[in-house]
DNA sequence: GTCACTACCGGACA
DNA sequence: GTCTGGTAGTGACT
């Protein structure tokens, strides 16, 4: 057996506890310094690619978020979903196609990444009809909820601790937790840019203009005392 | 339309 | 089982 190939087997952090992730760097042929990616599950079965894995794991897993290549969860894939291969979209799937219809007709199509209005002209053209400007792609409830367990951590792999939320923030819906509330949150405002509104019963957190004075007195001071420790000559 | 990159997987090889 | 090459999909660029 040839073993030109420079292996690094890890922990994958992306997938449940067991499974393991392979690097393996091409050293010859055309193709050298390609790097391909194996995963193997707890039960040492090897997965090529993220279609295999995604068989293997069925509904007990969602893949949308896991990025095979790094074997981490990336909740940008979620924006930038790629088509799969050998299954490219049928865009006239779920769009009715009854020939007793005479154009043009006007159909609203459930298959398309945003709501969109399809018109059938006699030339056959497809008019697409973004209502209200750009729409966010539709998640799934409480999507958030899969990155329990999940927590951030320093270069060294220590994790931080966990942080307290406000006592106005409640988490509401069922088995949604502290955790789920502050990972959900966090996500909102890395991925949007909009403010982050809660619900009606538990209307957006309101910060009056003496709160914001009382953070600025505090950052104030913290700066004033890091200003003052920088100053200090450094004991050896 | 072209090009570069990448994911995937068939098949050669040991 | 390992390893590499070919193919097709995707996105950036012109």
């Amino acid at each position: 057996m040839k073993m030109s190939h420079e292996k690094k087997k890890f922990e994958c952090t992306g997938l449940p506890k067991g499974w393991q992730r392979e690097e393996v760097i091409r050293k010859s042929g055309l193709s050298a310094g390609k790097v391909d990616v194996y995963y193997y599950s707890p039960n040492g079965q090897k997965f090529r690619s993220k279609a295999q894995l995604a068989q293997y794991l069925g509904n007990t897993l969602d893949l949308a978020t896991f990025d095979f290549r790094t074997g981490k969860v990336n909740s940008l894939l979620l924006r930038k979903h790629k088509k799969q291969r050998g299954t490219q979209f049928d865009y006239s799937r779920g769009v009715r196609n009854d020939a007793s219809l005479v154009p043009p007709i006007r159909q609203t199509a459930s298959i398309f990444k945003q709501p969109v209005t399809v018109y059938k002209t006699q030339e056959g053209k497809v008019k697409t009809d973004f209502k209200h400007g750009p729409q966010e792609k539709p998640k799934q409830l409480f999507w958030e909820k899969r990155l329990e367990g999940l927590r951030a951590c320093d270069v060294d792999g220590k994790e931080f601790d966990a942080m307290e939320l406000p006592r106005a923030l409640r988490a509401v819906g069922p088995h949604v937790g502290e955790d789920t509330l502050l990972q959900s949150i966090a996500t909102a405002l890395h991925m949007s840019a909009q403010p982050v509104y809660g619900t009606d019963r538990f209307p957006a957190v309101s910060v009056a203009d003496d709160d914001i004075k009382r953070q600025e007195d505090r950052v104030a001071i913290a700066r004033k005392k890091l200003q003052e420790a920088l100053k200090r000559p450094i004991q050896t």
